[in-house]
DNA sequence: TCGACAGTCACGTCGCGTAAACGTCA
DNA sequence: GTGACGTTTACGCGACGTGACTGTCG
């Protein structure tokens, strides 16, 4: 058993086996990804294997924390393409304005998944008291009524 | 338009419709229920018309109030009817110890799912923050650039 | 050449939404 | 007999899981 490390490639690229491990990602939703078009890799091999770049990993673990605000991934790719337009669109323009615009719009979003988050949560807490309660009643009629 | 309410039938069982209206819960996801096993009708019509009596109406409710634990379907309905029998089954038996067990465990997993759903409130809460920062540093940036 | 790793279909899951085509009630 | 209300059947979706079978790598 622990044979031998993942393949790690002297180009400094990495298959996708590698890279599932390092994202913690399966293999299936990386391909799922690309297949949306969230995050495909720069290159592939004569064969036809996925080879991705160290910044292709790092769009992939961007997805990921992304991903815990529970966006459809249509829209969590609008959100990276708008990230990435802003990084590389610095000057000051109308396009720049129109990104922040944008951007600011998903951080809105997010913020009210966040919120609706904590409402849910404070549903589930509601919802054990309520579970407890019924229990405590129970055990009361119980002693009820063995006397 | 406002014509006429749902129908209240005389022998104070309700059919779907006005389950939904009061329930809140849609008519496909009331049969839905059924066919899972978690909200049976007490009867029918001869047509075949599903007809429900208060106690029908609570369960709905009680199923609602436990969605939000956000448990698979299957669970809940084992909770349900661990829940169910307990309150049949008075007396300190072994019956009833196992059945407070089950019940135990069933609010220990909806204890993590609520902790579960704290930690993804934190994660997007961080995401959040992690957004922000980008902008503000690619503002900065765009600062720097200009001069 | 071998075995680990990769590839592409393609169907299954879960909790419903959404028709279509038809039957039942007051 | 006319609508409003109900029935079953069945396909769609989103985000993958899970094979099955085949091809590619070191």
């Amino acid at each position: 058993m622990a044979l031998g490390g993942s393949t790690v490639r002297k180009d400094g690229l990495h298959q996708i086996g590698e890279v599932a491990e390092r994202t913690q990602l399966s293999l299936r939703t990386i391909r799922y990804y690309e297949e949306a078009g969230l995050a495909v890799p720069s290159g592939r091999t004569s064969g036809g294997f996925r080879l991705y770049t160290d910044e292709d990993i790092g769009r992939l673990e961007l997805v990921k924390r992304l991903k815990v605000l529970d966006l459809p991934l249509d829209e969590t790719k609008e959100m990276l393409s708008a990230l990435e337009a802003l990084r590389s669109s610095c000057p000051e323009s109308a396009e720049q304005e129109r990104l922040l615009e944008q951007v600011a719009e998903f951080v809105d979003e997010a913020r009210n998944q966040a919120a609706l988050l904590a409402t849910r949560l404070e549903a589930a807490r509601e919802a054990l008291v309520e579970v407890r309660e019924q229990l405590l009643a129970q055990r009361l009629a119980c002693l009820g009524e063995r006397r």
